[in-house]
DNA sequence: CCTACCGATCGGTAGG
DNA sequence: CCTACCGATCGGTAGG
């Protein structure tokens, strides 16, 4: 495990973190094995940071937030709902993509976070779900039970490129993104 | 936390197991939680039971297994490939409405199960998500690539059911996977 | 079903 | 960045 590091940051303590929560969970990960990980011993990881819980905070904070700015840039400007819902799916999509680790986390830990960091991520969390559900309301022959029901699925159906994505597989991230925004259309019932 | 309850057995370890796993995770619960939510001590526990990893493997393999015996009974002598990917979808959908905790964990905490169950179970949900891949590959107007993305789409928001389906919720669980299966068929490009 | 107890490991601190 | 060490808690056992 021991790499041959000869700097550790506040940055790879938290890169460490990332990829050893995302396998094993944040219960399922000492911070001996993120220290193992880095080459240096437990203790020395206090020099780069205050606590465990403060590396999956500032993760999942960090994470949920660039969400909800992905969603906002992605439906800035653009009046077609349609179009509007097609966005929204593909930057989530994409994020999946590009940060599998974040993203696995998120939905993995988010019990394992205190207050009051965990109230103010499921609240941004509902506020981003309430917007596809807004949006699939808006566009889409559907009721609004059936709008919810939508939402949810779509919404779950991209963290599952979390789980099988690749960077060297045959598809790029942007290829898979189109592909979902795609799906997302067609149960919304807009294509 | 202590209950009144009068006799504990192996089935009711095995209930308090299934809430706390799917409320905490595996490594976030301690058999003292579950001992305390039965009114009895931790090493009374190990009355019925042999060690906290089988409940997990139980719990896991028993799910597994379960799902792939769905999908088998639930195609079993339907010739029309696109009804057969509505009915696997619809009775994988129902289960994790019915099932949810078991659902949760299967899906959370399949990495804190050792081996060799882990490879067993593995194994078999590879069977079951092939298995859907096959049926959009032979059904549907879609490339390979996109089967095997669709797939995992379409079982990834068969999850999502878990996450907030209630019973007395305004939609019966039967109502929530008709719809979640009518998706699937959208997705494969078949409605 | 209990009390008493085990070694191991946890996150974190002292002090340099 | 380290060694040495802390109290707490973990899963599990002995023995009744």
């Amino acid at each position: 495990m021991a790499e041959a590091k000869t700097t550790v940051s506040p940055a790879a303590v938290r890169d460490a973190a990332l990829t050893l929560f995302a396998e094993r969970g944040y219960h399922g990960t000492a911070l001996s094995q993120i220290a193992a990980a880095l080459g240096i011993r437990t203790p020395s990881l206090y020099n780069h940071m205050r606590a465990k819980q403060d590396l999956l905070r500032d993760i999942v904070a960090d994470t949920t937030e660039q969400v909800w700015a992905d969603y906002e840039a992605a439906v800035a400007g653009i009046d077609d709902v349609a179009e509007r819902l097609r966005r929204a799916t593909r930057v989530y999509a994409l994020r999946h993509a590009t940060h599998r680790r974040e993203a696995l986390i998120v939905n993995r830990d988010i019990a394992s976070l205190e207050d009051p960091a965990r109230t103010t991520v499921l609240e941004l969390r509902r506020r981003h779900a309430h917007a596809f559900r807004s949006l699939i309301e808006q566009a889409g022959p559907t009721d609004e039970e059936s709008a919810t029901l939508a939402a949810f699925g779509i919404l779950e159906m991209c963290v599952s490129i979390a789980r099988w994505f690749h960077e060297d597989g045959p598809l790029s991230a942007e290829a898979v993104a189109d592909k979902y925004s795609e799906y997302a259309l067609r149960v919304a019932g807009l294509a």
